[in-house]
DNA sequence: TCATTAATGTGTT
DNA sequence: AACACATTAATGA
């Protein structure tokens, strides 16, 4: 895959005319990331736009005391970053790869220039914000009021929906999660979170993939427990 | 493959 | 929910 294919996947830029996606990736070169680094800090911040071409990141904050609190997780095609004129999350947050990921920066000089010239790209960032927002607060409410079986169901759908591949009546994710990582983002235990996967797990609806720590949710089943809630 | 480290399961408080 | 501890899985030399 060259580039610019990897540019025209990218949610902010895939209704982009050839010509603007050149101009795009003569600013910003394409870079590969090793997993594990932390892409920007509170201690580094990075006033810039990145586009994630392939690959996953995590975003996070530490709280208090210095628990990791998982505020979502990126893949292809995603974008995240912070300058002055918006932000994609909130500040003090980490940026990590976790896998190997290739990704795009566009310094904030360059995007503003560009989205001057190009007003429809203002507009599509301000709905790809506005999504990630109604999600944030979807799972507000959910973490406020749900039990933990409901905050990870709930996780775990949205996980399903993002990151998921059939694997007959299961739906398999593509990620290495641990159970900290779950209660990590769900604000939990990880010993209530592996009591949890346990339960459902008798109940069938989540079972091992071909990895023993790979997911595998059965979406029926999982809405018929979500529902009788 | 085997030793070491990481993740998980579970009982107790 | 926190902790301790046994068991099991992943990693990498």
């Amino acid at each position: 895959m060259n580039k610019l294919w990897y540019l025209s996947q990218i949610n902010l830029m895939e209704e982009l005319p050839l010509e603007d996606l050149k101009e795009i990736d003569r600013m910003a070169p394409m870079s590969k990331t090793p997993k594990g680094t932390i892409i920007s800090s509170p201690e580094e911040p990075q006033p810039a736009l990145y586009l994630l071409k392939k690959g996953k990141v995590r975003l996070y904050k530490l709280n208090r005391e210095g628990k990791e609190f998982t505020l979502g997780i990126l893949g292809d095609g995603n974008i995240f970053g912070e300058v002055e004129t918006f932000s994609t999350g909130t500040r003090d947050t980490y940026v990590q790869a976790m896998e190997e990921t290739l990704l795009c920066v566009l310094n904030k000089k360059d995007l503003e220039e560009f989205m001057k010239e190009r007003p429809s790209l203002a507009i599509k960032l301000i709905g790809i914000l506005t999504e990630r927002l109604r999600e944030a607060e979807e799972m507000l409410e959910n973490l406020a009021y749900g039990s933990v079986q409901k905050r990870l169901l709930y996780l775990l759908s949205k996980l399903v929906h993002n990151f998921g591949n059939r694997k007959g009546v299961y739906w398999e994710l593509d990620l290495r999660l641990s159970h900290q990582d779950l209660a990590a983002m769900i604000g939990a235990t990880r010993e209530t979170v592996s009591a949890t996967l346990s339960e459902l797990t008798r109940q069938g609806v989540i079972a091992k993939g071909r990895n023993k720590r790979d997911l595998r949710i059965h979406l029926e089943k999982m809405q018929s427990v979500m529902n009788r809630e």
